[in-house]
DNA sequence: GTCTATAAAGCGATAGAC
DNA sequence: GTCTATCGCTTTATAGAC
């Protein structure tokens, strides 16, 4: 265990932007040093598995911060509707109305998924399931719940694919406001 | 002019595949000339600007497919009904159920959109106005079809991602059939 | 723990024989 | 038009001084 515990911690942060950014091969040992202000030596001091211990921490980091605020406030929440329209505010807060990208969508999308497949398969899992919680407790039947969550989380993934590629960061919110209309959630 | 158009017509789709699945900095020479039969000699001898050009041309070559294929038939088809339904066909197909990444929704997210920003503006903004066409022929207001074919386009990019993410092929065309329920088209 | 120097491999791109 | 050989350069990763 380091004696800064935050050094590591801080560095997390800064090498999943680096990812973000840059993608998996994109984001190379030069960026990830300047990104993180740790020099080669002290990044493999830390990650001595190199990138791919970098990026699986980065993944975990992300899992971890998803689960805290978006998927167990599904599943737990008094209010699911509430819940919906209050993980709808911090995903467009997360993701920069489309400014910034999902890394483990871009990652889900290029050579690296199969190596990083389970972690990539779980994050997703995770938030259709915990959606799919939130609208039964709403009232909707197991399949359809499931259904909606799907078209969801997947709608999430289109709209910032389509923001960052009309450049159009409106595109996101409307997105996000169609999506939300579409569940048709009570009044609270 | 070569004396051979059919070699560099069958480079630019074999360079088009190893781009789809690779990624831009994946894609090296030795596996775009792996790809494509053609020594490095023979690819810059039909590429001289390199990887670049190999790039732009096989979005131009995208482009032109996705325009003869599924917009030229969504503006002028006899039946837009048809077309659209037809188009979820066609791009099921394509796509081979999400087995295939879209190479054009794959660069939106990476780090070289911006140097080519305005090839994959354009793929998705054509194809966004191609189909409120249709739907406007339908009778929707256009900013309703506007809008509605805005979600499609997006929707497709985002099954695309969560079907490669969850390693799922049914839902690709789940998630194109909820598209086609949701529009209520015309019985023809 | 942090840095610089460096190794070994792979990169994009070019030259030139055929 | 196609190939092989090769040039610089950058890459990941390591070694070792401090």
């Amino acid at each position: 265990m380091s004696k800064h515990p935050g050094v590591r911690a801080d560095a997390i942060t800064a090498l999943a932007e680096v990812f973000r950014e840059h993608g998996y091969e994109g984001a190379t040992l030069t960026r990830l040093s300047a990104g993180s202000g740790l020099g080669k030596g002290s990044l493999y001091h830390f990650f001595p598995g190199g990138k791919d211990e970098m990026v699986a921490v980065v993944l975990e980091e992300i899992d971890q911060w998803f689960t805290k605020q978006v998927f167990e406030p599904l599943r737990h929440a008094d209010d699911p509707a509430a819940a919906i329209r209050s993980m709808m505010i911090t995903i467009d807060a997360y993701f920069r109305s489309g400014r910034r990208t999902c890394l483990v969508g871009a990652f889900a999308l290029s050579d690296v998924r199969d190596f990083f497949a389970l972690q990539i398969a779980q994050y997703f899992a995770a938030w259709r399931d915990a959606l799919s919680v939130a609208l039964q407790r709403l009232g909707h039947a197991p399949p359809d719940a499931d259904d909606m969550a799907e078209d969801i989380v997947a709608g999430i993934q289109g709209a910032l694919v389509a923001a960052r590629a009309l450049d159009d960061e409106a595109l996101f919110l409307r997105a996000l406001r169609r999506m939300e209309r579409r569940l048709d959630l009570p009044l609270t």
